[in-house]
DNA sequence: GGTTGACTTAAACATATGTTTAAGTCCGAA
DNA sequence: TTCGGACTTAAACATATGTTTAAGTCAACC
């Protein structure tokens, strides 16, 4: 047995990498913005704690949804320093998610709509159209967390 | 009265920039790009077409749908040489992006219900799930104009 | 203890969509 | 004819999201 228990074992970043399938470039560049952490050893290199497989997910999956590093880096942010994310975490995150979505959804129907009527009316006048100058009537996304930040943290 | 009727003048960038709010230096790149075209004075000055106003027109109200330039500029592309857009030309543009557009609120809509099932099935394995690896059944765009090119040209 | 592969950093490069700047030229009006 | 403002170009800068590269260090295995 080693001198180590497997469930308490680190990973290295290309340990990280491979099982997440993230290039270890890329997870460098989310620890720059802080959405992960990573111990040093005594020679300077990273070791991440297991759970950072789970952020790391986390994290493509919201990419993947369409949320900016940035945002996802802001919910992220309410994990007080060396928590672990507790399901009532990613439940809440999840939640944010799915406010974000519906927002967006809701948006681009309006988009479509509008469109197909701007070009659809006759005049063909998309000078006044509010597709082309928005007056952030349509383009309000809200910007950030709002559901997180108002509730208890985990 | 001038020499030249008020419906053929041309406009100068600066007045093509007033008239449309777009930048000039956002109108020399539209240009670089290939979505809109250009006279040249004996001084080398650009000159536009006053159908270029509609042309601008249509390629913000685009962007503001969220359609990357290099699709614009495809679309806009079908219109022959000098050729002034026809009624014709912008209904099916429009149909173009409703296209696009329904397909995006589709799949923001799987998105959605995807992360809110992956979540709250209790095992918060993302791991495995479909918004983390994406092998492309979800991120299915298009990737440009089908419709347009798949009839007679204005 | 040596070799090799994995790790480290900083900085340049990539893409899309422009804006800004520097240096210079043209045009219209007095 | 001259002046100032509008125009020209190329190139650098900006943002988000990374990747690549160069040069060097560490760690693990034989």
């Amino acid at each position: 047995m080693s001198t180590v228990p497997w469930n308490t074992k680190e990973l290295t970043i290309g340990e990280l990498a491979e099982r997440s399938g993230v290039p270890a470039s890329a997870l460098r560049f989310y620890e720059r913005q802080g959405l992960i952490r990573s111990r040093r050893t005594s020679g300077n290199q990273r070791r991440y704690h297991r759970t950072t497989l789970r952020v790391v997910a986390f994290i493509r999956a919201s990419q993947n949804v369409g949320i900016p590093l940035a945002v996802i880096g802001e919910v992220l942010n309410f994990l007080p320093e060396g928590a672990t994310p507790t399901r009532e975490f990613w439940v809440r995150a999840s939640d944010c998610w799915r406010e974000e979505l519906n927002a967006r959804i809701e948006r681009l129907e309006r988009m479509r709509d509008l469109f197909t009527e701007c070009i659809g009316c006759g005049c063909l006048s998309f000078e006044q159209c509010l597709l082309v100058n928005p007056g952030d009537r349509l383009g309000e996304k809200g910007s950030g967390p709002h559901r997180l930040s108002s509730g208890a943290p985990a």
